[in-house]
DNA sequence: GTTAGCAGTCTTAGCCTTAGAGTGCTAACG
DNA sequence: CGTTAGCACTCTAAGGCTAAGACTGCTAAC
């Protein structure tokens, strides 16, 4: 445990590290006022921060640097971070301009939360358990080729072309497509598989590819997620030299980075934070990511997030990641029929 | 008009640059036993391709690099560049193990693109000049709420969210949709506004927004393309140091970077190359774009293109690209109903 | 416990030197 | 007259050196 001084000390040095990215020197930190004490006696505060593992230091006589230790009891001593009022309405109003519609709000969210953090944005969709199917369409694209369009719980579309071994017109696509509505309509795929139907060898076929197509959606894991910002973090000054994101572009592009990245349990829909070494993987340990949960719990739950180097705005970051989730589980709310719909996303969850 | 032997030796000394990214030395080019001249008289050709306009270097006494003249003359000296029928076997057979899904097709053809070719991908959705409705379909959400489906002609779907002034109930909506169906189906947005149908105020507000819908469509230019191997393109050696890239990768990343850069005319579904400084935009003048429509001429085309250095291997690219617009070219044509479905798309139209 | 002052450490930038790569030029050659 | 060998010249890249400056650690006084 650190002493209220120290404390203070150690929080002033991550403040200033977090702004300008250089060693802060002790004259730096004796300049505050409120501390009302000379640069020698923070250098021996520095000396016992150092020893202690909070700070580092690049050569003997240079000045501090924030260990992930000290990012970590920065972080800790942060409280009550959310968005003011006045921040929460500008980012609520943007949301409510553009249609009700989960991928727009998605893209959205990603682009403004990259620009509003200076850092990687990531978004990923809402992901439900187990799926269960709204209502089935066939649509007949030429004489043996149609098109199945399903429509799961949550406003969550799936389409996949179909050749059938014989012509089918459209009027007997729609007949099949209304009985296996009937059928069908609110199960999972589970229950679809158990119900024991009487039916034609092409709608069994059909039933088989549906179950198919949900079994794909329920497999689906963090997958493409809605990413921006890459050019924000570049700008950082850690990468003004050096190839070091190399290893990370790879990753940040193929958009598996969140399945790497992502700690397995995310409890709550609190926002976490995973600092430096923290981080399973060893080509995130100068990378901190900044997460929280959205969406439904036990039923649909997405992420949001941001990555970026443990030199982050940590207090700006955490609140708005906190705010953006709380946003887009107002909209999840809606889509799954939880919430009635003209309300606007609570503006207040942080 | 260069002489024969001029000729062999700009081509070579493209070659080589193009291969291994450092100024060429008259030695390297004289030790081709094709060539059989000493390097000394190499030393006097270059010269003139340098003061022709063809070479430049890094400092009076450097080797040669290549000017945006040059790598045209290269270009222009290919010839007949298309994959081997073992390189067309190989990604084709890669196509045909996945769904023929539009989304599917050309997600993989960027990827498979930019590995090939080590740089960065971009393939665009295929935009009709004026989208014809085949179905809407209407579900129901919550009392007021419905998400109203359109499948457009070439198995696009659209979706929205839509709130009513009241409650309306899933057979309802279903009526609703059926009438409009029978009414409106094949028919341009514009035929639409036209049709002079009556219409409860219900449907007039939904086949407003059928409208909006399809103009949204038809308006979308270039969006959201398929785009992958920025990390293969940063690996380039022009990349090693400095962050001349950071302005481009904002486009990149925006996915409005074909906007800029495309040529507002592409004549025909031929590959078409264009080098540094013939781009339009500064941004590019270090870029080189190839670039091929594929599609159904007038009626849903695309783009397939690679953007790199203009140091690039300009014959794999062309071919690569050439090969792979042919080939969605064929999945368009079975989406949209001109082609006989189980036919492999051509795989010999380069 | 705090502070002023100073010696000591390390970095950075600039300058110089050297080695080496590759050319331009000249003069000889076929 | 085109081609070639040979040499002088130019420019780069790398290493070593120096001087300036930034901060600290330490010591001794308060």
């Amino acid at each position: 445990m650190l002493s209220a001084r120290t404390g203070t000390i150690l929080r002033s040095i991550v403040g200033q590290y977090i702004a300008r990215a250089i060693p802060v020197p002790s004259q730096d930190i004796a300049s505050d006022p409120e501390l009302g004490v000379s640069s020698a006696t923070v250098r021996n505060e520095m000396a016992r921060l150092e020893q202690e593992g909070y700070i580092t230091r690049a050569h003997p006589s240079a000045g501090s640097i924030p260990s992930d230790n000290g990012y970590r009891y920065y972080v800790a001593s942060l409280k009550d971070v959310r968005l003011s009022p006045t921040e929460q309405r500008f980012l609520s109003h943007l949301f409510h301009q553009v249609e009700k519609e989960l991928e727009k709000w998605l893209s959205l969210a990603a682009t403004l939360l990259a620009q509003q953090v200076q850092n990687v944005a990531v978004v990923t969709m809402p992901k439900s358990t187990d799926c269960r199917l709204k209502h089935l369409e066939l649509v007949a694209l030429q004489d043996s080729l149609a098109l199945v369009v399903l429509v799961l719980h949550g406003a969550k579309l799936k389409q996949q072309l179909v050749l059938w071994e014989r012509i089918i017109s459209q009027p007997e696509l729609t007949a099949m497509a209304n009985k296996l509505n009937e059928t069908y309509a609110g199960l999972t795929r589970r229950k679809i598989l158990a119900k024991d139907a009487i039916l034609s060898s092409t709608e069994k076929q059909l039933t088989d590819l549906l179950v198919k197509m949900m079994q794909d959606e329920d497999a689906r894991e963090y997958e493409v997620p809605y990413l921006d910002g890459l050019h924000f973090m570049l700008n950082q000054p850690e990468f003004t030299h050096s190839h070091k994101m190399l290893g990370l572009m790879e990753l940040v592009e193929h958009r598996n980075l969140l399945p790497t990245l992502a700690p397995k349990k995310l409890e709550s829909q609190q926002v976490r934070v995973i600092i430096g070494k923290e981080n399973q993987d060893e080509v995130f340990h100068n990378y901190s990511l900044v997460i929280s949960k959205y969406g439904i719990p036990e039923e649909a739950e997405g992420t949001v997030s941001v990555l970026g180097p443990t030199r982050m705005p940590y207090a700006h970051t955490i609140s708005t990641v906190g705010y953006l989730a709380s946003l887009l589980s107002g909209l999840v709310a809606v889509l799954y029929g939880k919430e009635p719909p003209p309300g606007p996303a609570r503006p207040d969850t942080g």
